[in-house]
DNA sequence: ATGGTGGGTAGCCCA
């Protein structure tokens, strides 16, 4: 007769899962976001984006289009084959287009007013099971009082849902896009000048810092160019600020500390502000090991 | 320091 193994003692000599998650090859993935002021006008900027910078994934806020007028011919014969459109005709809307598969999770409504401002999803190839949140916080008005000027508290009220929501989150999550808020002295052009515009109050700053401690998210952009480097991802179209270089850093790429150490790189692309009739917001670009 | 720009849409709204 044959000795009795027990199941107990077969299981811990061949610890197969961990052993093969151990052999798993990572993949490297980029994941890149831009808010492009009308996806329709500049979708050969986009293309050219692609075709030069080759994310995996591009996360787009402001397209300013419906998903039945969103151009998918051009990321089509890009090689983007994956698509998750939330829009709205004429204003807002975000979408998130891929070379890998994934599928959405998330299409929240923040304010629930209709406004295509989020949209979520995971990764279902290399980078399985990550989690993308691609966001277009309100600009807020121009008044920094909720008083005096309702969008500037819808701002604010926007943050406050998004704080609650991300304190449950209990999954590797990148979370990217359009904040509108410079959060450091070293994010504007000039600090002391800036305290009472609207994206870099000392309000808009501690309710954006309370949504990054309500999960532990990392600042990637400051994480690989450390303040107080010069990192700004927006310059107004007037040419008398753009000529000074009064930009303000108001996109942003945060991960959740689990994934966190899996980001390798990060990069600006601050070109596409130089190209012909460009957005007034740059590209950024985060490499990851997943 | 400045909406003196730029986009969408259709008689202004949004950034």
């Amino acid at each position: 007769m044959c000795p009795a193994i027990g199941p107990g003692t077969l299981g811990r000599a061949l610890p197969l899962p961990d052993s093969r998650k151990a052999l798993k090859a990572l993949a490297m993935v980029t994941i890149a976001t831009w808010n492009i002021n009308s996806v329709r006008l500049r979708a050969d900027q986009v293309e050219r984006f692609l075709r030069e910078q080759a994310p995996d994934v591009l996360c787009l806020q402001e397209i300013k289009t419906q998903e039945s007028t969103f151009p998918h011919a051009v990321f089509e014969a890009a090689g983007y084959a994956h698509r998750v459109v939330h829009g709205q005709k004429g204003y807002h809307g975000v979408a998130t287009v891929s070379r890998l598969p994934l599928r959405e999770v998330s299409r929240h409504d923040w304010q629930d007013n209709g406004e295509a401002r989020h949209v979520g999803v995971e990764l279902l190839g290399a980078g399985q099971g990550l989690i993308v949140e691609n966001v277009y916080i309100p600009a807020g008005g121009d008044v920094a009082d909720r008083d005096i000027n309702p969008k500037f508290g819808q701002k604010l009220d926007f943050l406050e849902r998004m704080t609650r929501w991300a304190d449950a989150l209990d999954r590797p999550t990148l979370i990217v896009g359009d904040f509108n808020i410079a959060p450091l002295d070293c994010d504007v052009y000039n600090h002391k000048a800036l305290l009472k515009v609207v994206s870099h109050t000392p309000i808009e700053v501690a309710t954006l810092g309370r949504f990054r401690d309500a999960h532990g998210w990392e600042d990637l952009g400051r994480r690989f160019i450390p303040a107080p480097e010069r990192n700004y991802s927006w310059w107004s179209y007037r040419s008398y600020w753009r000529e000074k270089d009064q930009g303000r850093r108001l996109d942003h790429m945060w991960a959740s500390p689990d994934l966190a150490p899996q980001a390798l790189g990060h990069r600006i692309v601050e070109e596409t502000r130089r190209w012909d009739q460009p957005s007034d917001h740059v590209p950024l670009i985060t490499e990851f090991a997943l």
